[in-house]
DNA sequence: TTACAGAGGGTACTGAGTGCCATAGTCTCT
DNA sequence: AGAGACTATGGCACTCAGTACCCTCTGTAA
């Protein structure tokens, strides 16, 4: 009943829009009672994503089982859940990504879903970095990264028509901010590492316009996380 | 009008709750007639943000004039001219804050909001970073970088009651997604630096569980763009 | 058979948002 | 001053999403 309720919809959504098809409508098609439709859909929009609900649980119940050792890549991989949701059903998928760009109050809707992805991810995150010092905000930055990532990767498949495989895309746009964020759970106390700016007068050094004789020169033990080196190199180059 | 209104509305709106409250209520309370709550706000979600159209077209006036030299620190300060908005009425967008959290369609409006201003941030960085290969990725992954650093320094200083200065926590915030994205927009040949694994056992490093007789060490041109640093070492410090 | 539960249907209501038209104030041109 | 035009506002009626309440039907257990 729920599936017939929404196919009704969906084809309606197509064949006139979102906002000229009333619930009438819908339960017109489907041959069932308007009271009925409100109760599989809490509102008009659930009937255009039926499935993220239950996609929603399935991530949750991931991370739950996930490895402790790589949170990062944890919820990378929860990203993936979504993904492959979206690519069981290219064709569905991308006739809903052009109904969804073209109607706001669709589009609104969707940001309240991705949200709820978001904050789960985050979530994860924060419960492996413990919510001391940065753990919070280095947990909802690198959630908020991973959904970018993926949604980037996601759009460019749906808005090529659903060819080829969107999982390419996406790992890629992952790695990218994986390259960045690194894994940066790390135990207690990570050797710190050390760097500094140094004369470069002798020092060999490919490529490059806009030099100014300076270099730098950073030393870490292999395994300290990305995010400490990152920090070190940074206030070694300083601001200009 | 559009002040009487809006002030009226959120009158009503910490008395009885959004929900409870209705249009009708609001202009019988401003004594104008209800066409006009519809002629100022487009919905009545809007009464609760009447400033954030405003603060969208100074934040683009300040990007478009914005220095192409530094993408990343250009956006930081746009989402700063956000903040500031919300400093410069520290009762009021504490009261909306409680108000938002608890009222779910605040909530998904207020959503739609910040996503408009990411894409404000996302628009500027692609067009300094270019359209071409990953351009679009980084633009949006840093855009939603710096959208989720704001808002965490922001949801801190609205938590803790509008206390002190939230630009302390705004400013710690962005400089962690500074510190990791640094500023990769670059000319157009940057040098690239050089990274490899060497082994370490004369090395004296600080700090220290878990190494393995192994330190990264890392020689790049000062002014490389970090992306491009944090590229090279993650490369050489492979995977596990 | 009765008692009960749960799925679905019907009706009437609230309230947001829109379209259309009337009215009043203001500005301009002659 | 007065005609015409333009803008701001109010009022009315309408559509439609969403909800509360109650009904019927069907299958099941005692």
């Amino acid at each position: 009943m729920r599936e017939v309720l929404a196919q009704a919809a969906f084809q309606l959504f197509l064949e006139r829009g979102f906002e000229r098809t009333t619930v009438d409508d819908i339960v017109a098609r489907a041959g069932v009672g308007r009271r009925s439709f409100f109760r599989y859909f809490p509102s008009k929009e659930d009937a255009v994503f039926p499935d993220h609900e239950r996609c929603l649980a399935e991530m949750t119940e991931f991370l739950a089982a996930a490895d402790d050792g790589d949170p990062v890549g944890a919820v990378s991989d929860a990203a993936r859940i979504v993904l492959r949701m979206y690519a069981a059903n290219p064709e569905f998928s991308v006739q809903r990504y052009r109904l969804t760009r073209e109607v706001p109050g669709l589009r609104t809707y969707e940001l309240s879903v991705v949200r709820r992805y978001e904050q789960t991810l985050a979530g994860h995150l924060r419960s492996r970095f413990g919510a001391d010092g940065d753990g919070a905000l280095r947990a909802e930055v690198i959630a908020a990264s991973v959904v970018a990532a993926h949604n980037n990767g996601l759009r460019l498949w749906l808005r090529s028509g659903g060819e080829g495989d969107p999982e390419v895309a996406v790992d890629h746009a992952l790695a990218l901010v994986r390259e960045v964020w690194g894994r940066p759970t790390a135990p207690a106390a990570p050797a710190a590492p050390e760097a500094s700016v140094v004369p470069a007068a002798p020092l060999a050094v490919s490529g490059g316009s806009g030099g100014d004789g300076e270099v730098v020169v950073m030393v870490a033990r292999k395994g300290t996380p990305m995010w400490r080196v990152v920090q070190q190199i940074e206030s070694a180059v300083g601001e200009n």
